[in-house]
Parts: C-alpha cells; structure tokens; sequence
DNA sequence: GTGGTATTTGAAAGCGCTTTGGCTGCCCTG
DNA sequence: CAGGGCAGCCAAAGCGCTTTCAAATACCAC
C-alpha cells in the first residue's frame, strides 16, 4: 500500500493525505480522523526513502564503531550505549546505522561516504583521542555530531556528553589515600583515549595533593580486557615493593585484578584494595547485595540516551548553542577495599 | 555533487553516466574511465536514498536487538556479534540498521514496519525462542531473514546458523564424567531461548548415557549475568549433597560461579571444576598462555560473518536451496577442570 | 449582493537515481 | 550499394513521497 492507492481508496489527493498523516494544520478534522483511520486499517507506513529524498532528512544516525587495532577488541560497553541511545532514537522516529571499521580502513571515507550519499542527518563519535581528527572533519563536512567522550586539543566549541573522568579518578584515589594507602597502582586504559588520559590527570592530582608523586612503575594502560588487568596487577604485585591497592579502568579489568590478587593467596579488600571505575553494564550489575568492588560508576545506558538526545536536539535544530554535558560518576563502597595493612 | 551535475560536467547523459559507474556493457571504456575518474575527483557517490527509490533496494540489513525482560539486559555477546557480521555488510556494500526493542513494545510491529516502509532488505533474527512467534511473520511479510541459532518448533525448512549446542555440551558434561564428577550441576541460560534449551539436552544426554539421572536441584536457568553464577552456584554447594562440578552457560557467569566457589575456602580445578560455554569475546580473550577456564568455545564473531555471508546471498538469490549451517565447538581445557576429589 | 478573508483541497513539480525504449552512426555482408 | 546488426549514447518515465502554488468553497461584514 502506498500513498497514491491510499488516496485513491479515499478519494482524495495525495496532497490532502500526505499533510493528514504528518500533522499539517490546514486539513479538516473530518478528513484527518478518516485518513488516519484508512492508514491504520491498511497498515500504511510511508515509504523511508522516498519520504527521505523529498524532504532531504533520512532520520537515522550513524555510529561508527571502531575496532581496536591492538586486540581487533570490540568495547564491551558498546551494547549498553546502543542499547540507551537506541530507546531515545525510537522515542524520536529515528534509526540507528552502524558501520563496524576495521582499523585499517580509513574512518574518514566513512564520514565522507556518509556525507555524499546522504545516508545519515548526524553522527555518534565514539572513543574520542587526543586531537580527534574527525572533529575538524565533521565540521567542515557539515554534519552534525555529538561526541561521547571529549577530545582534549580540538579548540572549537563542540557538543559532548562525557563522564567527569578526572573527577572521578580523584575521587576513587582520595578514597584509597583516606584509607591509609600510599602505593597505588593505576591500571588504565589506553591512553591515547581522551577519557584515560583525563582518568590519570584525577589519579595524580589526587596523589600529588598528598605529597605522593605517582611512580611510572605503578602505570600501565592497555586495551582494558580482562587478560590485561591480570597481567599488570600480576606484575606489579611481584615488584619489591608492591602496590597496597588498585585503581582501575574498567571492571572488565578489575575482574583481572582480583584474580592476580588472588592467586598469590592474598585477599581482595583485606590485603590489596581496588576500586574500579563500573560503566554499570547490564550483565555485570550486583543484585541487590553489598557489591563486590567498590566503585565510581555511571551508567553508560544513561549516557546513549543523553547522546542521543543531545544529537537530535542538535538536528532539529543546528543553531542551538552547544551543550557540553558532564555526568558525574558516584562512588559505591563494596568489598574491595579497605584499610591499608601495617 | 550529484549525477545531473556530475554528467553535465562531463558533456554526457545521466544515463551514461550511471551505467558507466554501475558496470553496465553498454558503454564504452574509454568513456567508462572518464566517467570514473570525474567521479573519484569530485568524489561522486550516488544518493542511497534515490538509488534506493529507483531500484527498490535498500542495501541494508536490519537488526533488532530485544534487551532482556527480566533484566532489561543487553546480550554481552551483541558487540562481537555485530562486529562480525558488520565486517561482511561492508565488503557487500550494505548497511547495518538496529532497532533496540524494550519488551514492552511488541517486535511484531516492528518488523511490520521494516516492510511497509522498505527500509531493509533482510533481517537477522537474534536470541529465537521455541516455536518463534517471528518467523512465521516474516515469511508472512516475505522479508528475507536468517536466524542466529534456532528456533525448535518450527516446521517449515528455514535459514540459520547456529552452533551445534547440543553436541558441545554433551562433549563439556562428558569429559567431567570422565574426570571422575558424578554430582554436576548446570548454570544454563533462559531456557525459553532455544540455545539453552538445546544446551540442556545435551547435557542430559551424557548423564543418562552413563547412567545418572538429571536432578532438578542442580539445574538452574536465568539471564546469564555474574551474579547469577555467583548465586546459583552458591546456592548449590550449600547444599548438603554439593556438586563436584559445574557446567556453565556462559563466561560471563562463569565468573560468578568462579567466585562463588572461592568465597567457600574452595579451589577451582581441585575441590570444584568448571566447564564453560565460551563465545570467545574479545575483551576477556586469553592472553596466549593455558586459558583460565576449561571451555567448550565457539567464535560469536566468527558466527556473525557467516549470519551476514548467509542472508546476502539469500536477498541477492532468494530461490536458492536455504542454507542451514551447524559451527562446532572446540574444547580447550583450562585450569578450571580437574580429576573429582574422592 | 459584493468584496474580502479563511478554510480545504488538488495539480504538478521536484527530490536523485535507474531503466526502458529509442536513436544515431558505423561496420559488415551479400 | 542496400540492408541488417551492433556499439554507444540519450530523452524521458518512473520510483513514492513532500511541498508550492493555485483554485474552490464557505463565511462574514458591509
């Protein structure tokens, strides 16, 4: 069923139906509840493309999920954020477009790409570095965009929604420092991603407060898969003089953590303390009870709905000032922590 | 720059034009080849939406991800998943759509949907049920679809790629009984999903085979987060006649299970052994030494391509014979299993 | 009754592409 | 040299919608 039998079937103009369905005001009510009701009864739904060349807005936005070229990883947390930047999407009308890139492929066609086919009305920039290229090239493409994360370098204003990393990565120090820590080791994520690098800058500030300065021993930052956080952890617990606690990136990593911890028979939150930053994943999430690590959280679901909503917004209409938005992260106490041994 | 501009450009018809980019005889190579390099210089590319119009086709592939009812969770294993079957979507020149259904709104109108507005050319089936309410309605709506798995119930011949659950945990539970465990217990999936169902008959199988009746009390099925396998298993060794032994439904919970075991005074591989489904995620992948835990795996990613390979060829040649392909699992033992303790 | 203003409706153009059906030369054959 | 075949190109229709512009009808005050 398309719109011209629709019409026929009624009797009326493409015209007059066209503007019932979309809401224009200068139709009668009469008209409108009897197109209304046609369109239901045939299960009509406008045709996306031709909707989308006539009006020049294809109602769906882009992601560009870039995989990592060290450990070709795929960020776990990306199924939380589609999944909340996806419920506000369909909330809107729009759809989500994703296209996976391998590292060697150049990101930039994409968005060129994106652009010349007129495939998408904005897009989601993930896992934002240090001078993200993309930015500048977005810009001059015209296409608008909202980064999750922020890209530290890139000059102009431009829309993010980002946690407050270094915020948070202060906090969860400060917290191990209270406790009577001195040494604490920092396993971080790769630091040529914006939000690592901010996680550091709270990390040492936290320490430098207190008279520590921060040891590079004590630092490591990699992919944050599980392998990863036993294997610095591991390393850094068989040094002389071994860190007291940890703080970490990821709770991917923290379950690394604890393993290494553990398997040189010491015990999580007696002997070394961790806390970890918890993006709040929907398959990781405690059950009710006191949580296992002790944490800075904030829900990346959350975030993809922010996202999403900021880039809508930011669609609708373009010359709208800027939102920058920080999510504070809050810190849970479970059972990773505690006072630092004598 | 589109075709009316780019053919005036070049002194030729639109129609020229576009045959000489889509690969039509008709033209000669030499104008061909000027054609080609007019369109890398003003980087040309064709308006999807038009092209879409014209030809009926859209060049994308819809993905609808239903999060968990009872958890409002997202599958961990989505991100590889997509990963993968993204990788084949760009080598064809199509797109990936994704529609995040919560459970309140019904899926029925989402694929619905899909049709009447051609936005898709095919549909990946994600997490089938017994007797899948889904496929009967997109045979209906005559949407080529593949299924991710199966969908036990439903008679007709249909497409799918899935791994053969049945014979992987019938191998897991077989070779703890071969280490000597007679008291195993099953951490499975929801059980409405037909991958866990299948998991189950396997597992069945090999104890019946051996001559030990299933009990009920060491069978238990949810969404299959951490803290379900830390629950779960917990409550099993309580009991007064504990497992020796768990087989688990995914690393995820396995982690729990892990857990749940230590936070007895027990040791994985001696006093209790695990055996694990893994879908080989890349952000908990080993790290090239003996993998942690013993497991039955499988690539999710892996499982992706050929979902996407499969449903290409499906819409580009709908009367091929369907395609119904089985991945086998691979064992790979780990620390976690070992000889039961007498 | 008339001119003016709302209120509803419709015809047709246009979005950017593909594709049908022709048209024009040119070469070849008999 | 007439006629057929073919390579190479083009004009125009059409995909299904939105939107501009115009027209028709109704209503109102004077």
């Amino acid at each position: 069923m398309n719109l011209k039998e629709l019409s026929q079937e009624l009797g009326l103009s493409q015209t007059t139906v066209s503007r019932a369905l979309n809401g224009y005001p200068e139709v009668s009510e009469l008209t409108r509840a009897r197109v209304l009701a046609a369109a239901r009864a045939h299960n009509y739904s406008p045709n996306t493309r031709a909707q989308g060349l006539a009006t020049g807005r294809s109602m769906s936005i882009g992601h560009v999920i870039p995989t990592s070229a060290s450990h070709d990883m795929v960020n776990p947390i990306f199924g939380d954020f589609i999944a909340g930047a996806g419920e506000t999407y369909a909330e809107h009308g729009y759809e989500m477009l994703l296209s996976v890139v391998s590292p060697s492929r150049s990101e930039d066609s994409v968005y060129r790409s994106f652009r010349a086919r007129g495939i998408v009305d904005g897009i989601v920039v993930h896992g934002p570095r240090m001078s993200d290229p993309r930015l500048p090239l977005l810009e001059e493409l015209g296409l608008p965009y909202v980064v999750h994360g922020r890209a530290t370098g890139h000059t102009a204003p431009y829309p993010y929604v980002d946690v407050n990393n270094r915020r948070a990565f202060h906090r969860a120090t400060s917290f191990l420092l209270d406790l009577g820590h001195r040494r604490i080791g920092l396993i971080n994520g790769v630091e040529a991603l914006d939000f690592a690098h901010r996680r550091r800058q709270g990390y040492e500030a936290a320490l430098i407060e207190r008279g520590i300065a921060p040891d590079p021993a004590l630092m490591t930052s990699d992919d944050m898969t599980e392998p990863y956080g036993h294997g610095a952890a591991a390393a850094m617990l068989a040094r002389p003089d071994p860190p007291t606690a940890f703080v970490v990136s990821s709770i991917i990593s923290a379950l690394g953590v604890r393993r290494a911890i553990e398997s040189r028979g010491l015990v999580m939150g007696r002997d070394v303390s961790v806390i970890t930053h918890d993006d709040a994943l929907s398959y990781l999430k405690g059950d009710g009870a006191v949580p296992v690590f002790t944490a800075v959280r904030s829900s990346v679901r959350m975030a993809g709905q922010r996202v999403a909503q900021v880039l809508i917004d930011r669609i609708v209409d373009p010359s709208a000032p800027v939102v920058q938005e920080l999510l504070e992260a809050e810190l849970t106490v479970g059972l990773s922590t505690g006072p630092a041994p004598q």
